[in-house]
DNA sequence: GGATATTGGGAAAGCGCATTCCCACTGCCT
DNA sequence: AGGCAGTGGGAATGCGCTTTCCCAATATCC
């Protein structure tokens, strides 16, 4: 037993397909009162769903937004596809999601399979790369995207737009200020201590990751400090705990020494950032006694650690949202959104240390 | 410039569009040698993608498996977003996306909605409710899925199957064993203990709750303890937060009384755990040491919290793997895919109090 | 060597729907 | 009363692809 027709609805109710069509998905032309209830009886009696498929290749608009990922369990995508499916719930579509692993070449074949799908637009979240071996990668994906914009598709790039992408109609990008609030993370902490810093950051061609430590030694040096050190490791939690074993090391050899200042470590984002702490803890460190900890997104899941993580407030969801919309078509307020703004957040893992005394309760 | 058809790419490479999409998509028809690579040439020249709407049309089937989920950035869903895409990414599928809150009827529509879509199969994660209120919305929920099944649909539900649906072939239930794991966890944790124990719990009816507290306290019974106190809030970290204050000042008032036993809190799920962690440490009360607190999933992401979460692990991302892969049709193990499996984590949560006076209890 | 398999390609009929014409009908104006 | 615009419904076409069916050409057999 297959799903019903239209075609079949149209028997039942005693009307063409054409009319059936009318009433039963919008149409410029209302078919009379009388008509209309008895359609949709039969549309109801018959259980009728329609072929959403079908009416596409009719359309040929499929009522998809396909949604492009490193990781959708990473919380900061997760965010962002809240964002992204929240928007699209108001369009009414509905989400195709793809996870890529940031790799540009699978993100190329998401692309081309969203194409193929025909969806009205893209979302790309994740973090782009300059690095020369993906260089071909990134090429092509622009390839492909330029493609996809040419045929009439929207995209919606988070962060930075692609590397080599055509600024073709069609092609939105949801800048987000790294850079800039990364150097204003610098200048708060360098305000109330004298500490080394030291950079977690991710693997090297990374934007996101190359943003934020350009920010923070822009926000370093305009308070008069050197540079600080930069430990590149993967974008993860594992790449942060890894720094921060290393990291645990040093601060344990220059204990004995001269008076060594404290440890004030930046890792790129959140997750790294807890990662690192929990590298510190494995060797007996303390945070923020031994060494100060900041990240920089402001997880939601996150916000509960102890010591509490000074970080960067991303409002991820309406990220999403923006990308998700500002790639709808040029809507109402073509003016267009307002740009994304985040906020430094100070919290306990990076409060001055208090010289021996006893620790407060958060 | 629209997307080229196969019609384009035929006639370029000099051949018929039935020829053409045997070369270009599978089947069963392999054309020579040199037709397919003249074709396949055609293809590459005029960047050919297949539009997979009239594939679908025209096969009846969509390459889609739809995923229902509460909260997309829930990271308990987050993971088994994960499982599904992988076992997506296997089949040769994308995943259709869909957040309902859990309410019924949304997850309804979403039914509907990938029923017209002709989603090869649907894989539904969150939590059954059976309360009243839900009771229309079941059985309406039920009869969609029952539709859809009967067009040929499979459907994989995680945990409950739904309520009222009918045992139709093509419908799979992921069972995971949150009694008996519940349980498991109360006789643990009755082990080497002797304290009063407390459950936040969700909502009434929210079968997931419902099992984990059935099952904790059937293990506190077998321990021959009392049956807990059950705190019904929110299945959220805003519900363990302010159960949390509420067993903080219950705590509170107790203190200066007879001397009471130390509380042990079981949170339905971890999110709800650390909510009311949190709760009880902005009333200034120390965890173990002034209360213990244990969750259930084991989500990644708190893994780094401290004091370590006692826990329940879950394979979130198999069971969103298997279920994606139970309803992708009878594969080649059709004797079904081991079952669901978790295990108790003790850690430091929950450690046994050191009553600074009295020796460390075995 | 002629007849029967076998192969390889094309023609055409849908898949389920939207939509452009087209037509019959009603109501209105002069 | 005749002609006109306006209205409401139907027939037919096409969206892009798959797939049967069919036919010509080659291979196989006694």
């Amino acid at each position: 037993m297959a799903a019903s027709t239209l075609t079949e609805v149209a028997r039942l109710a005693g009307v063409s397909p054409a009319t059936a069509s009318r009433v039963l998905n919008g149409s410029a032309r209302i078919p009379g009162k009388d008509i209309a209830e008895r359609v949709r009886q039969a549309a109801e009696s018959l259980g009728y769903i329609p072929n959403a498929q079908a009416q596409g290749l009719a359309k040929s608009s499929s009522g998809l937004i396909g949604l492009i990922v490193h990781d959708i369990a990473d919380p900061y995508f997760a965010a962002i596809a809240r964002g992204v499916q929240d928007a699209a719930r108001e369009q009414h579509k509905m989400v195709l999601l793809a996870t890529t692993e940031g790799a540009p070449d699978s993100e190329k074949e998401a692309v081309a399979a969203f194409a193929a799908r025909r969806a009205d637009s893209i979302v790309i979240a994740g973090s782009r790369t300059s690095r020369a071996e993906d260089l071909g990668g990134n090429t092509e994906l622009a390839a492909e995207l330029d493609r996809y914009c040419r045929n009439g598709g929207h995209v919606g790039v988070i962060g930075h737009g692609i590397v080599g992408a055509a600024a073709a109609d069609g092609y939105h990008v949801v800048r987000v200020p790294n850079e800039e609030l990364a150097a204003q993370l610098a200048t708060e902490l360098a305000a109330s201590r004298e500490e080394d810093f030291v950079i977690v950051g991710g693997p090297e061609g990374l934007f996101t990751s190359d943003d934020r430590i350009r920010g923070f030694q822009r926000g370093l040096a305009s308070a008069g400090l050197p540079a600080a050190d930069v430990i590149r490791t993967h974008f993860t939690r594992a790449g942060g705990f890894e720094a921060g074993l290393a990291l645990a090391a040093r601060i344990a050899a220059s204990q004995p020494g001269t008076e060594a200042k404290r440890l004030c470590i930046f890792a790129v984002n959140d997750v790294m950032a807890i990662g690192a702490a929990a590298a510190l803890r494995s060797q007996g460190l303390r945070i923020p006694r031994d060494a100060a900890v900041a990240g920089f997104d402001d997880i939601e899941t996150l916000r509960d650690f102890r010591p509490a993580l000074s970080t960067v407030h991303l409002p991820l969801e309406e990220i999403g949202r923006q990308a998700a919309s500002s790639a709808a078509g040029p809507s109402a307020d073509d003016a267009g959104s307002p740009p994304i703004t985040g906020q430094v957040i100070l919290r306990r893992s990076t409060e001055v240390a208090h010289p021996s005394s006893t620790e407060s309760v958060a």
